[in-house]
DNA sequence: CCCCCCCC
């Protein structure tokens, strides 16, 4: 009888002791989430009084569940096992050859009532196989030093590619010392004995839901003969599904840069200086995003022959409707040597240059982030804009062809959010009737009227505060101040911003007024011309034109 | 054991 056959041997082999062909029942057995190497079993093996989960299939036997000839609750005798001691004492028998003696249905369920022993070794068993993975070495980051409550140190990491997928490393400390000059960029190595833990999915792009770490008995050995292993594993994202994916998303990107802005430095919030450059990437989905580029990888960039440009790992964010940004774990790659490059640039010199596309990023957009609604100054009169029960709101590119400067500023109650006019009462007083008192004192707030022309038509427009500086370059206090000191200098402030053209983001209503309709139109943005930009369009349209003829 | 990833 096979049931009295099995005996107390599930704690001896838990402790690393050897037992001779014990016979044991396999109450569970599933497969580990394995991170790159072949599939792995691990068994939940009683012998009646015991279990324990510290039991590992041998790869060879790995056709017996595959199969289904292991199952749960069968009676087995383990012929061969080997025991593992891993590097913080936890033990792990794995089954090299086993028989069955009975089956799931022979024995009926479980025997006896065991008790699980040593559980606590469950999660990072896979920490002790015995693997050697070859794999390619695609992004090596610098050292790094870092300093927190926990202590300081130093890191490097790098990432890792073979056939069946990637994985990132990292070295600390002693590990750095080691490893940091042998590991090179694009070389291919054999790489054993790290120690797996659960990613962090927030900061990588590497498709694992693991990574490693080096410890003092981890090997890496350059090998000679990996020209079969292959070079970096993207999975791009077309532009156009940009739009679906989740802001902070880390994503593969590809695209033709069809602009690139000029590098300039900026300040952080925290006040390091960095240099950063913005690229318009397009893809065969018709679709730009604008991708920004951070520190010697911004300066170095040259986008004046639009490249094909792919970054692996950028992170998506909602600036501007839908941008993207390189992080220091993302990997820019100019015209690389793959096939989606070079069917990029095929089509790009043929067809692509001349598309009607839009950019997923607005750029300089009204802080709204929401898309332009461009018209002309006409357009906005044939179209009724404003007419509806909401307001409309549109931009354009007009030229300021004259502004009302006699009263282009009111005297404001002084009091912080109060942009009420004040009554002079002339007597050095002056009366807020909203904050329902009086001041010795008042501000100068704009309210100014301009009529804006571009090449059909021209448009009456009120612009209060902040875009009537923005148009005449000053503040309301120092225009004021100058109003009442010096006509001419006053003049003169008009008298440049003539003729000065902008993009005018507007909103547009209907609005009753002595019993006259009109409809008043409310500058809510001013933006310098982006002469790129609008060279960009107005070609693209050139493009249009010229197809339709 | 890191995890900083910037600006509009």
């Amino acid at each position: 009888d096979t049931n009295k056959s099995m005996c107390v041997d599930v704690k001896a082999l838990c402790k690393g002791s050897s037992v001779n062909n014990p016979i044991l029942q396999l109450l569970n057995i599933r497969q580990i989430l394995n991170a790159s190497g072949p599939t792995r079993f691990r068994l939940i093996m009683s012998d009646g009084q015991h279990s324990c989960s510290s039991f590992l299939l041998a790869t060879q036997l790995n056709n017996l569940p595959e199969q289904n000839l292991l199952v749960t609750n069968s009676v087995c005798k383990l012929k061969k096992t080997m025991t593992n001691t891993l590097s913080d004492g936890r033990i792990v028998v794995i089954v090299l050859d086993m028989e069955m003696l009975q089956s799931a249905a022979e024995t009926g369920g479980k025997i006896g009532n065991p008790t699980p022993y040593n559980n606590e070794s469950m999660v990072p068993l896979c920490t002790c196989m015995k693997w050697t993975i070859r794999a390619r070495v695609t992004n090596k980051s610098k050292i790094r030093n870092w300093s927190n409550s926990r202590g300081e140190g130093k890191l490097f990491s790098f990432e890792i590619v073979d056939e069946s997928g990637e994985i990132k490393i990292t070295a600390f400390n002693n590990e750095v010392d080691k490893f940091f000059s042998l590991v090179e960029q694009d070389k291919v190595y054999y790489i054993s004995k790290a120690t797996l833990k659960v990613a962090n999915k927030q900061y990588t792009s590497v498709k694992n839901e693991y990574e490693m770490t080096l410890h003092a008995h981890s090997s890496i050995v350059p090998c000679d003969d990996g020209q079969s292993v292959p070079a970096v594993h993207y999975d791009f994202v077309p532009i156009a599904e940009l739009e679906n994916r989740d802001k902070d998303a880390i994503i593969d990107v590809i695209g033709v840069c069809k602009t690139a802005e000029d590098v300039f430095r900026i300040t952080t919030k925290s006040s390091r200086e960095v240099s950063k450059r913005t690229l318009n990437l397009i893809d065969t989905t018709g679709k730009e995003v604008a991708v920004t580029l951070w520190g010697a990888e911004a300066e170095k960039f040259d986008g004046s022959e639009q490249p094909v440009v792919a970054v692996k790992g950028a992170r998506l964010s909602d600036f501007g409707g839908r941008s993207l940004s390189a992080l220091f774990s993302s990997t820019v790659m100019v015209n690389p040597d793959i096939p989606e490059a070079f069917r990029l640039r095929a089509w790009y010199d043929q067809e692509g240059y001349a598309a009607d596309s839009q950019s997923l990023t607005e750029m300089r957009s009204g802080g709204s982030g929401a898309t332009m609604n461009w018209k002309s100054l006409s357009d906005v009169k044939n179209e009724n804009m404003g007419h509806g029960e909401k307001a409309d709101y549109f931009t354009c590119v007009a030229t300021l062809l004259y502004t009302r400067k006699e009263n282009c500023l009111y005297q404001a109650c002084p009091s912080t959010d109060c942009q009420k006019k004040v009554i002079d009462q002339h007597n050095g007083l002056y009366r807020c009737e909203k904050c329902g008192r009086e001041y010795p004192n008042f501000k100068y707030r704009f309210l100014l009227s301009a009529n804006l022309a571009d090449f059909g038509d021209n448009q009456w427009v009120t612009c209060f505060q902040e875009t009537a500086e923005a148009l005449l370059g000053h503040t309301a206090e120092t225009l004021g101040q100058l109003r009442d000191t010096d006509d001419v200098a006053f003049d003169e402030v008009f008298h440049q911003a003539n003729f000065t053209t902008h993009i005018f983001k507007n909103r547009v209503k209907l609005e009753s007024y002595n019993d006259e309709r009109r409809v008043k139109v409310t500058v809510m943005d001013v933006q310098p011309v982006d002469h790129r930009e609008y060279s960009r369009r107005l070609l693209s349209n050139i493009h249009k034109l010229a197809r339709w003829n």
